[in-house]
DNA sequence: TTGAAAGCGCTAACAC
DNA sequence: GTGTTAGCGCTTTCAA
């Protein structure tokens, strides 16, 4: 490793004035600045941040822990908290805590443990316990799903998207739609349940659901149980991708084809919907905004303000292809 | 933040003490460690990795920097690496250049700058400059796609899987399949051209190929150009999913019906793929393993072995669906 | 404008 | 088994 004292010597000079020459101090002579990045180049100096990080009580580094990184959401929020991170001259390290509650609070340990300078979260379960984010002073966005706990927010309108998906299926006459949704810790399952069941009362008709893990395999268990166990059902919304692809492929082993023998919306616009078949309708949500606008705030907690929490809800909306219409 | 020095203060012991029991070290009495402990929960201590990092010049942080997240290669490479790490007693931090020589060039030096323990990388371009992480003596293992230089790597067998795949595709009866790969200085898909050519050849045929951007758009694009230009061409080779999204469509807007009117093959099994319309012809590669065993051989690398450099190439399968089939 | 020196929080000699 | 203390590489007063 290459110090700013081996430049110093170099360069014949202090190491304060190293270190104010590659910070780009204004307050050193033009000449010696030039000598000094000299030096550093030739040594092949590169900044520690570990050591900086010590000195200066800080980092240019946010934190990105999400519950599941093979979702199309997340990478698209990873999108746009990346891009707003770096045009503020930070860095964003991914976590991917895989909805277990003991990896994510390793990652919520390494990320205060790293001292980053801001975390955006999208919990496991909203009574993920941040008292420790909050206790080390590092400012907190969560994303995607909510907290118990009074903190800033950015998400999704899920239960109005869930409930246009429902009125959807219900007005293209499926008479039975069951939603299969995931786990009940998980505030996204519960609020799309929740939009899926205030649409088939207002419809005077009798929900049907089945809670399942967020996977491919939960979306195929629990659409076998629930078209087992229920024989009328004629039609399923889908909580999200990864269980809609479980979905899909119950479908197909028993034969039935979404858009003439089941109706058939899912939540999660991911890439390949569009090419399934039949092409499945879904509730979009604006995942790469989410992320900008969650960075975005981030930046103004990191500059230190101080306005009262935040919670900001960003519009879904649905995307009608062939899978929940009738008579393909 | 609480410093090891204010719960010394608490515990009545010096920071020495509580610095060896909060490590768990054996040399501290049971009776004290106990004490130590207590206080720094009452105190809500933890502890600050940057202090220590400079102290001991090592972390405990491994960093994996991909090219492109959103491939489920890179997902499932990222999870390998995860599952290793975490058994290891390491975290691991996901970069994602996305196929940016720029943000790629930041991200290394981030992860020098963070005194990372070791790093994975699958590097945009072969000759992608990594000197400066060996100068700063950090292991280094690539993943996916090779480097120029002479550094560790576990590779997919790239060149042997593309050529299956188009023996696979001449074998079935269409007579002209052309490629359509990634940009001219990505390793992999120049490694899948040339399987895709010495497959051509071999069966006296004439190759006929388009580079692209590893993007959707870049598949449908190329895609288009192909078809436009060689009516002759009834089948497609593909170097990634990105791609054949694209790819498939733009045969959509064609009304040209994989397994149909266009034999279809592509790179890369993701999660989708056997849901397409029809169910899709994918060269499957071991990603997870990938990751868990350049996850692995780093880890050797971190403990000091001084092995000569080692390059793994795995195996791919060819998992044969309806796209590449004629007669549908 | 430049340099000397203190100190960020921690670990690891070394001394007891 | 426990405490004292030097020092990791850097930034930032303070003095010159």
């Amino acid at each position: 490793m290459v110090r700013i004292s081996d430049v110093a010597a170099e360069a014949g000079v202090s190491v304060a004035t190293v270190s104010r020459a590659l910070n780009g101090l204004p307050s050193v002579h033009p000449e010696l600045a030039e000598r000094v990045r000299d030096a550093a180049v030739r040594l092949g100096s590169r900044p520690n941040a570990v050591a900086r990080g010590l000195r200066t009580q800080k980092t240019e580094v946010l934190a990105l822990i999400s519950a599941d990184s093979e979702n199309p959401v997340f990478t698209a929020i990873a999108r746009g908290v990346e891009d707003v991170a770096q045009r503020n001259g930070y860095s964003v390290i991914l976590c991917n805590s895989d909805e277990d509650p003991e990896k994510e609070a390793r990652y919520l340990d390494v990320a205060i443990a790293e001292q980053v300078a801001g975390l955006i979260l999208s919990p496991h379960s909203s009574a993920t316990d941040v008292r420790s984010v909050r206790a080390a002073g590092i400012p907190l966005i969560v994303v995607d799903r909510p907290l118990d706990e009074d903190v800033d927010a950015v998400l999704a309108e899920s239960g109005s998207g869930a409930e246009a998906a429902t009125r959807h299926l219900l007005a293209e006459g499926w008479m039975h739609p069951a939603c299969i949704t995931g786990p009940d810790d998980a505030a996204t399952a519960l609020d799309r349940l929740a939009g899926y069941r205030s649409a088939m009362i207002e419809a005077g008709a009798t929900p049907r659901f089945e809670h399942a893990p967020f996977s491919r395999e939960g979306g195929r268990a629990a659409a076998a149980s629930v078209l087992d166990s229920t024989p009328s059902v004629d039609a399923l919304f889908v909580a999200n991708a990864a269980l809609a692809l479980g979905v899909l492929a119950e479908l197909r082993s028993r034969g039935l084809v979404p858009g003439r023998d089941v109706g058939l919306v899912t939540f999660d616009d991911a890439p390949w919907t569009p090419f399934i078949d039949p092409p499945m309708t879904v509730v979009s949500q604006p995942a790469y905004e989410i992320g900008s606008v969650a960075a975005e705030l981030l930046m103004t907690r990191i500059s230190g303000s101080d306005q009262p929490v935040h919670r900001t809800s960003m519009p879904t909306s649905l995307v009608v292809r062939a899978s929940s219409l009738r008579g393909r």
